[in-house]
DNA sequence: GTCTATATGTTGATAGAC
DNA sequence: GTCTATCAACATATAGAC
């Protein structure tokens, strides 16, 4: 895990707040550094450039949310329960860092394709602990699954496309919404036991 | 619907490429310009600021996304058939148009708020149609839906996430994605017979 | 690790000729 | 409707003192 001192934070901090509200193209270093009560120049210290900047926030981010789902998983076995505890755990992480998964979501075209490249493989990570969880409700037959790695996708999709309108001024049934997320989750995975018929051996 | 003029189309299709490739902060009008082979004056003679263009570019897109998802709605009458047909037409749109609708999903920000409002207004009208199909199918009990509200929105996300990942460089199965959208989206909605049990009257 | 001052280039937008 | 030339403001990043 990525370890970072007071004073990065204090940085980090304003420019998630800046990144969200202007882009990254929009903000400005001289902003950025204002909202954290200094000057500009005491920003480059700390980062060298604006990417770097970017990049810190990005990786923030993502530990954070795999940290969640990885917890999330870890806490349950059953699939359905385990599911339900994923999709509603990380939709509630994503509520409680709208600005940071924003821009982690919709500022990645900034990065340097070296950073890029980190950042995504951290997705992949979050792909592979969602598809496990997945398969295991497969093997027992409580999903019924057509394609493991689009649904998958689509699994994680519910979680992140809340950063995409969530408004915590506007908003604030989390746990409404998080439960909503969950419920479509387990309805698009779930076996449905046929009428007239045994369940296969 | 809004009427534009050749040589405001030719600015507006370098606008959409400049600004899904920079973000709107990140975009210069020289280049915006440039990319149209034109000069940066003559792109002010069309759109008055940098602002201006930003909203005539999430315009079209909304006019365009909308059309086709009412065109979709009246294709069918099955609801089952329509909400299929719906999803898949809207998620098919969102990738011949990524850059366009990345760009009026992710820089709305940058909008002023008269421009802001607009664009959110012709948002309502996407839910307003999702949610009538989605009434249209409770009614005679093929689906069976918690929140009518939160599952129109939910499947129009499933079209609109598209945009935040699809690249036409890298994937190509359009069809196969589209087809993934509208199974998940009938089985996020549909109502499961029970066993033992008659339907009710 | 912070500051003030500044170098160097770029930006949105305009003036005025054709 | 397009151009070249330009303004005034602002951008990222650095130098050097404390």
């Amino acid at each position: 895990m990525t370890t970072v001192t007071n004073a990065q934070l204090r940085f980090l901090d304003a420019a998630v707040d800046e990144f969200a509200e202007q882009g990254y193209g929009g903000a400005t270093t001289r902003d950025i550094a204002a909202r954290a009560h200094r000057s500009a120049a005491a920003l480059y210290v700390h980062y060298p450039t604006k990417e770097d900047l970017l990049f810190a926030v990005c990786e923030r981010a993502h530990e954070q949310a795999l940290e969640c789902l990885q917890a999330a998983y870890d806490s349950r076995t059953d699939p359905e329960d385990r599911l339900r505890e994923m999709v509603s755990h990380f939709s509630v992480w994503h509520m409680d860092h709208v600005r940071s998964a924003r821009v982690s979501q919709y500022e990645l075209r900034a990065l340097s394709p070296n950073h890029r490249a980190q950042i995504l493989s951290h997705r992949r990570e979050f792909h592979r602990v969602m598809r496990s969880a997945l398969q295991a409700g497969v093997r027992v037959g409580v999903f019924d699954v057509d394609d493991v790695h689009r649904t998958a996708h689509s699994l994680l999709a519910l979680g992140v496309d809340v950063v995409r309108w969530f408004d915590p001024d506007l908003e604030s049934d989390v746990a409404g919404i998080a439960r909503h997320n969950a419920d479509l989750a387990v309805r698009m995975v779930r076996s449905i036991p046929r009428e007239h018929e045994e369940p296969a051996l």
